[in-house]
Formats: structure tokens, C-alpha cells, sequence
DNA sequence: ACCTGAACACCGTTCAAGT
DNA sequence: ACCTGAACACCGTTCAAGT
């Protein structure tokens, strides 16, 4: 009973990703450093390894935790107008972290779990039978629209608000019909 | 007269992009190292920095090329179905080089070459007035749905390729529709 | 049990010195 | 004019030694 406590944690998994998501939405993934993520966290490069289990896979936490913020947003909206806007305006806000989640770093669990109200939207225009491709005509124009936006290309003039509204009306209207 | 003959070129700034791009390939962004590439292409790795500014820029130029290989390969094409599948078999052969391109690497410009076959395929279904933004519909859709393809999504079963013909059907109805 | 300094291998980049 | 070795700052990761 004489034996000395162990030290207590001076941070936690928690903290390391919070740190990593900060950092990546502040300077992209070359900012993500283990030093830095440390010096955030108020600890030396070397313990993070600790608790994970190198930069990839801190990185792939990172991916996670955003497609998880994503997925409990969109989980709360109705409707596939809503949904869309829902998506395009996570993606401004968190840029960076869009861009990691939907890279293919992060499982494919999570990020399942951020598409599925888009599936339960599509099931409820077309039906159960082609509930799924439908769901992947919105997802992929979504995810394709939003990562052109990012990445800057729409750059022919016209308003890219209107584009936006345009294919969601022609998708809508796509996949309302029999 | 006597001067010494400057010593000849020993590579070029074409070897450079065309190892960047093996690289690439080969091994993802973390392998286009400067070390690689000039291993390559038989120099020094300070020797590139007489061609090239430096390493994102050469990532730059990797971009370029491949989004004009993917320009000429679409010019050669007619027809909105031919033009989304040459595009999704480009981004399947060089799925890193496509990666790299949409992501916002790369000049615009060379972005929206690869992308006017598109448009005018978008102009020949809705006419001039749509024309824009029927084809940001289409490119957002196809790069869409490679990315995630590429990066594994589309887990939850069914066939992705009868995903990709659905959407192709759809987004073809939706813009005829008058 | 967690934390640290020291060390290692590797990388991007600069620059003076060679031809 | 191009190329090189040497050098610098920085990074990811390991590990023995501390508490």
C-alpha cells in the first residue's frame, strides 16, 4: 500500500483528436504534426503514441469524428432539400475535415452511418426497390458538388447557388418519377 | 571561343512530371518524394529545384498533366454515356493522378478543358440556356461517384455498376425532359 | 502507467563550390 | 548553366530512463 500512484493522464484521446481536427480545419493536413498536436494538447510528440497508434491513424480518428459530426447533423433534418443543404453547408463549414472524411482515410462504417438519412430520403421518393442506387445518384452528386465547390473548379461564371438548386430540382424531379 | 561548352542538360522538366506521375501511381502522394523523383530521373535532388519551384508545385504540375490526359481521352468522345464512362475508366487506371486533379492541385484552366466535353454534351441535351448548369449537375455527379468509389464507399452492397448506370439513366431523363 | 529527452532515419530546401 | 555535397531545420517514431 506503500506503492506510489501512477501519474494521472495529462491528456486523452479526446483531447488529441479535438487538437487534430483544430489543427487540420487551421492549415490543412500538413499542419496535423504530432508536435503540434502535442504542443496542444500539453505534452511531448513522443506520448501521443500512447494513445494512438501513429499520424495516419490519428489522422483517420480525425476522419471520423467529422463524418460522426456530420452524420448527428444530417440525423436531425427531414426531407432531401434539407438534407442537401445540410451536407453543402457542414462542408464550408469544416472544409478540411469533408475533404479527409470523404478521401477514403476514416472507416466506412462512420461514414455509412453519415449517408444513411440520405438513403431513408431516397427510399421515400422512390421505394424500397431502388431505394439504394438512388441514394447513390444524391450522394455522389452531392459529394461531387460540394468537392468541386472546395476545390475551387467552377470557375465558367454563372451562380453556383443556382447549380446547386437546379440539379437538386432536376434530381428531385429525376427521381419522383415512375 | 575557348569558353567551355556549358555541360549538358542531364534531364528535363518533362522526366520530371512524367516520374512524379509514376510515382504517384505507384505509391500515393507520400511517394512523390524529391529524393524519388530525381533518383528517377538519374540527378541530385537539388537539381530539381532548377526546374521546378518546389514540391507542391511539382504535385501542381502532376495534376495538370493527368487532367489533360483525362481532356484529350474525353475530346475524342461523343455522347453523355460514352463521356461518363471514358471518364470513370480514366479515374480507375490512374485513380491517384485523378485524386490529385479534383482536389484542387492543378490550374483551373486545365480543369475546365477536361471538363468542356461535358458541357457541350449538357448544351446538346438542354440547349444553350441550361447548359451550364445541367453540366456542373453531370460533373459533380461523375466526379462524385468516382471519388467514392475510389475511396470504398458504396459498402452497403448492391451493384455499383448498376448504381452508375441508374444514375446515368436518370440524370439523361431528367435533363431531356423539357 | 504515463511521460520525457535523446537518438535515428528521413525529408524539403538552400547554397557555395565545382564543371 | 546546370549539377553536386554539405548543411539546416523539421518531422515521425523508438526506446531507455525517470516518476
Amino acid at each position: 500500500m506503500e506503492d506510489r500512484m501512477p501519474t494521472p493522464d495529462r491528456t486523452s484521446l479526446d483531447a488529441i483528436v479535438t487538437a487534430g481536427r483544430d489543427l487540420l480545419e487551421a492549415g490543412g493536413p500538413d499542419a496535423v504534426t504530432m508536435q503540434a498536436v502535442a504542443n496542444r494538447v500539453g505534452v511531448r510528440a513522443p506520448s501521443l503514441y500512447k494513445r494512438v497508434a501513429d499520424r495516419p491513424s490519428l489522422l483517420s480518428l480525425v476522419a471520423d469524428a467529422t463524418a460522426l459530426d456530420l452524420a448527428t447533423r444530417l440525423e436531425r433534418v427531414e426531407g432531401i432539400g434539407a438534407l442537401a443543404r445540410g451536407f453543402r453547408s457542414f462542408a464550408r463549414e469544416r472544409p478540411e475535415g469533408f475533404r479527409l472524411a470523404f478521401s477514403g482515410s476514416g472507416s466506412v462504417e462512420v461514414l455509412a452511418r453519415a449517408s444513411a438519412p440520405v438513403l431513408g430520403a431516397a427510399e421515400d421518393l422512390v421505394g424500397a426497390a431502388e431505394a439504394l442506387p438512388a441514394a447513390r445518384l444524391l450522394t455522389a452528386w452531392l459529394v461531387g458538388f460540394v468537392s468541386m465547390e472546395l476545390a475551387g473548379a467552377f470557375q465558367l461564371g454563372g451562380s453556383v447557388e443556382a447549380a446547386f438548386e437546379f440539379g437538386l430540382d432536376r434530381l428531385e424531379a429525376a427521381l419522383s418519377t415512375r
